[in-house]
Order: C-alpha cells, then sequence, then structure tokens
DNA sequence: CTTGCTGCAAAAGTTTTGCACACGT
DNA sequence: ACGTGTGCAAAACTTTTGCAGCAAG
C-alpha cells in the first residue's frame, strides 16, 4: 500500500483504462497478462518522469514485490511495443524509459556537466516530425530530439574554475 | 537534389585542416598526438555518414592498421571532446558517430522495419535548439533529433502480410 | 627523461537467453 | 492440457580499465 508515495495523482486516474489497454494490447497477441505484467505497469505509473530499469527493479523490490530482473525487461519491451512507455536515449550508458500513452511528446534539454534533465513540451516538434515523415512518405511514429548545453549555474561554477 | 557537397571527395579535403585543430586540441590539453590518433581521424573522414566504433576497428585492420579496439574508444572521446564527430543515439544497442566538424547538424529518420537510416537537414532543429536553450539560459551546444516511422517499402511489404 | 600512449586481456555494466518449473487461458 | 511466463544464473555485448612495455615532447 505505502501511504504517502502517490506523488503523481493525475497518474493515478491512468490505471485502470492503462491496465484495461495494456491487457487488450497482451491478449491480441496470444500472450498473457500476468499479476507481474499488471505489477510493473502500475510501478511505471507511479513514476513521474524518466526512469531507468534498474531503478525500477530497486523499487519495486523495495515494495515487497518480487520480481526478476528478466521480467522487468521483458515487460518493458511490451510496453514499448504497446506504445505505453518509450525509450529516452540520452547517452548510451543505458535506456531510459518515459510514460508516453496520452501525453505530449516531450524534448529533453540535457546540461552536460550536471547530467540534469529538464522536460519540455514544443508544438513545433511534432509538427517537424510530421513534415520530415511526410516529405519521405513515412508512416510517422515517434520522435526524440534532446538537446545538450551547459545549465546556468554549470557556467557559473565553470567560469569560477576557467582561467584558460 | 543535393550535389556530391557531403561525398568523400569533398570530405579529403577537410584531411589537412581537421588533422592540424586535432593535434591543437590534443596538445591543448598536455597529451600527445600520436600516429594511432592521426590514423584514426583519417579513417573517419573516410567515412561517408554514420558509423560505428568497431565498424572503424573493422576497417582500419582490414587496411592493414594494427590498432587496438581500446584505443579506437579512447580515440573517438577525444574526437568528440573536440567537436570534430559527434555521437548518434538512434537505438539502445550501440553508440553511433559521425563527422560533425564544419557541417550542419543533422536530423535522423528511422524506419521502425528495416533500421534503414535517412539524414535530413532542417534549419528549424538548430533555431528550436537555441529557442529552448534561450529560454532556460542554457548555451547551447549540440542537439539530437530522431524521427522513428515505417518508410514506403515498409509500409507496402506489411499492408501484403497484413489480414487482420 | 618524464609523462602519456598502446595493446592485450580482464573487468565492468547493461541487457538477453537457456532452462526447469509455475501459471494463465 | 497446452503454451507462455517467471526466476535464476549464465551468456552476450559493448565499452572501460589495469598493466607492462613503448614512444612523444
Amino acid at each position: 500500500m505505502t501511504p504517502g508515495s502517490n506523488s503523481t495523482v493525475t497518474d493515478g486516474q491512468l490505471i485502470q483504462p492503462l491496465c484495461a489497454i495494456f491487457r487488450r494490447f497482451i491478449k491480441r497477441q496470444g500472450l498473457k497478462f500476468t499479476p507481474e505484467r499488471a505489477l510493473i505497469l502500475s510501478a511505471v505509473l507511479g513514476k513521474d518522469g524518466i526512469f531507468e530499469a534498474e531503478e525500477l527493479l530497486y523499487e519495486m523490490r523495495q515494495a515487497g514485490h518480487r520480481v526478476s530482473k528478466a521480467t522487468i525487461y521483458r515487460t518493458l519491451k511490451h510496453l514499448v511495443d504497446a506504445r505505453i512507455i518509450s525509450e529516452v536515449l540520452i547517452d548510451a550508458d543505458r535506456t531510459r524509459y518515459q510514460l508516453s500513452f496520452g501525453r505530449t511528446p516531450k524534448g529533453h534539454l540535457v546540461c552536460v556537466e550536471s547530467g540534469k534533465i529538464v522536460e519540455f513540451e514544443d508544438p513545433a516538434l511534432t509538427e517537424l516530425r510530421d513534415a520530415i515523415c511526410q516529405k519521405y512518405g513515412y508512416e510517422p511514429l515517434s520522435f526524440q530530439f534532446t538537446v545538450y548545453g551547459r545549465s546556468p549555474q554549470a557556467r557559473q561554477a565553470e567560469s569560477i574554475i576557467d582561467d584558460r
């Protein structure tokens, strides 16, 4: 139950419909809707932003659920297929994920010094995605826009050290 | 429509200046400009588009140069630091690279079925990068825009199989 | 000479897979 | 019952690192 862990009230409203959507998606492929899959989906919905596989595993175990790393990875793959979450590629270290169902796709602004990630929305992103796809005759599915820069704090910190 | 402005012939003209730039960059850090580093830079300049570390290693060995995987990775890192090449993150499988020095930054259109990657230019990309950075007070460094879709060929192939 | 560089092999880290058993449908 | 799913541990991969000898400045 973990009281007080529900920081994202709005996401809570998504649990019911998304469970149904995921279950339908799974069944449509002749696969099975298991407790583990439901549990992982619910853990994903509890995340408010970008998350990682290992992080999900850790938090689920903290919450007393015993799931294996393998099942996490296998289920995340299905959730991506179902277009409920999407991969977020910020660096080559590991894959990150983000809830994407029913949300405007976001761009990401990354500080190369601190690694801090800021999400932002801009209608131009989806417009650009569609324009490019139309130009090449592609069916648009998703996009990823990541901007790398130096945050104000990092610039200030650097200017103190910097003496070249 | 685009003439051979991105061909390897044009890149040939970049070898001299880029060697100088890289050497200066390396020396500025108190590091050493070695034959291996020059060789790797030259192999990179021979690539016409996106490439991978392993691919570079294979081709250099084919060409009769003996370089280690470790040195390839170490040098690619320096080339990224020097802003001569940039990382291209298409999927989580591996890191790809691309010559970026003196070039308009590109976006990538990826077919999710075939994995084919099309590069494209659009001034809106850099404009968007700068607009976002300005909004948050960041110093813009680079960006990555990847659009995932289904190519006309893939859509056609799928429609033949598809009979749900 | 001093300091960094290279190749090799081993290590590290993330993601995948083989297997035996358990469980949805 | 049948066919998937799960957990575990091992495997697979890409990328990094420790080390001993080598080379650039």
